[in-house]
DNA sequence: TCAATATTAGTGGTCTGACCACCTCCTAAT
DNA sequence: ATTAGGAGGTGGTCAGACCACTAATATTGA
């Protein structure tokens, strides 16, 4: 008779981890200890632990490295849309969506970051596009790229950040590439940037947009 | 030297669960190879399937019945909340962001709500109004929320609703409850989506942003 | 015949112990 | 002091063994 539900052990041993981090204070970067030594301070299997490590992993809570160790990550670091996606990501509409949605929050991102780029992240920006004055184009395509992310994580809101990254990769394992930033849009954006004129900035993007869908 | 990433096997073994699930047509509740057959036919440890599945079944795609088999679920990220959740409440500025990112995607949803939204969509909106003409307090809820819903939904983009889902998901597992449209907020939207005022409709909602932003 | 019961095959859940590949650090030889 | 090599720790993977549970099958009893 019965049936206790009786938790799954590695759902038992999420929580127990967590109380660990909790305990000892553990903060992002910091190391876990070892599956052998989880395995035996929980009283349980190692494969078990690891069943639990592996989902943590996978969902981007920790990362895990051969011969050294499993670490904590940024807490926002989730892989969330990337699972999610990949396993829903077949039909065209899909595509799409996600073609708009990187955009979106590409505009979000900008939108945010001309409100509060700080002195640092321009001059930052200046300088790659002076980078830019070479006649070797792989060198101004990473500047321009190097440029697109210093200017999205200028939101300040890592979690949109993250989102964007996400979108991105998505994006790239799909068969058409991605549009990178050129570099004249590039100063644009810098010069929009400085003057903290959102509503230019604004219209600068979705008129990309405009442009892109138009391509396909 | 060389250091070859090589994908770990429990990655691999994802992609290859999705390649079946292609392969074969499987739908959502349909019941997956055992873990000993996929064992088998991927030619790796059975320990290593279970990694995957068990990282599946964190991210609710999956669900496993003991003495029956592994079945697709429809995906909803449920699980994965809870758990993100409880591994991000400690972090403030994370909080931060969450509320500060679900509020742009539900501007973004609205914004392409207001230019797609079909006269279907308006009359499904305009039935639940009337149905707020009650006294039941419970029932106005609920109908401010499947009015929430909807026109989020109406944004056509499915990834960007999902996202919704997700942030909205994660909110509600914290301390404090995320806010809910209110009956007379409901009522104004539904005016601004019917003349597709877009620009009133966007001041509306960083209005409400902000004045939810002055609470903390 | 038919219903209740016992058996059995198949499935997920867990543990153990064994290798391997890799990294770090310490030691000993140069 | 520098360097080469070894030892020990860590994650990665596998094979095999049980256990608990479910469902389909065979057996039994009326």
């Amino acid at each position: 008779m019965s049936v206790q539900p009786t938790e799954k052990v590695y759902i038992e041993i999420l929580k127990q981890i967590k109380a660990i981090i909790v305990e000892d204070g553990l903060q992002a970067g910091d190391k876990l200890p070892s599956e052998r030594e989880l395995s035996d301070r929980l009283k349980v299997g190692r494969s078990s632990v690891r069943e639990a490590l592996r989902s943590l992993e996978l969902l981007g809570l920790i990362e895990t490295r051969r011969g050294e160790g499993t670490f904590i990550r940024e807490a926002t670091g989730h892989r969330l849309v990337e699972v999610l996606a990949s396993f829903i990501l077949n039909d065209n509409k899909a595509r799409h969506d996600l073609q708009e949605t990187r955009h979106i929050v590409i505009k979000d991102c900008v939108e945010l970051a001309v409100r509060r780029a700080e002195s640092a992240t321009i001059s930052k920006l200046t300088n790659l596009i002076e980078q830019m004055d070479t006649n070797e184009q792989e060198q101004v395509h990473r500047a321009c790229k190097q440029f697109e992310k210093i200017v999205i994580q200028a939101c300040g809101n890592h979690l949109l950040y993250r989102l964007y990254v996400e979108l991105t990769g998505y994006g790239s394992s799909l068969q058409r590439a991605n549009s990178y930033w050129s570099r004249a849009f590039c100063e644009e954006v810098l010069t929009l940037l400085q003057s903290k004129d959102a509503v230019k900035l604004t219209s600068l993007l979705s008129k990309q947009n405009d442009a892109l869908n138009a391509i396909e």
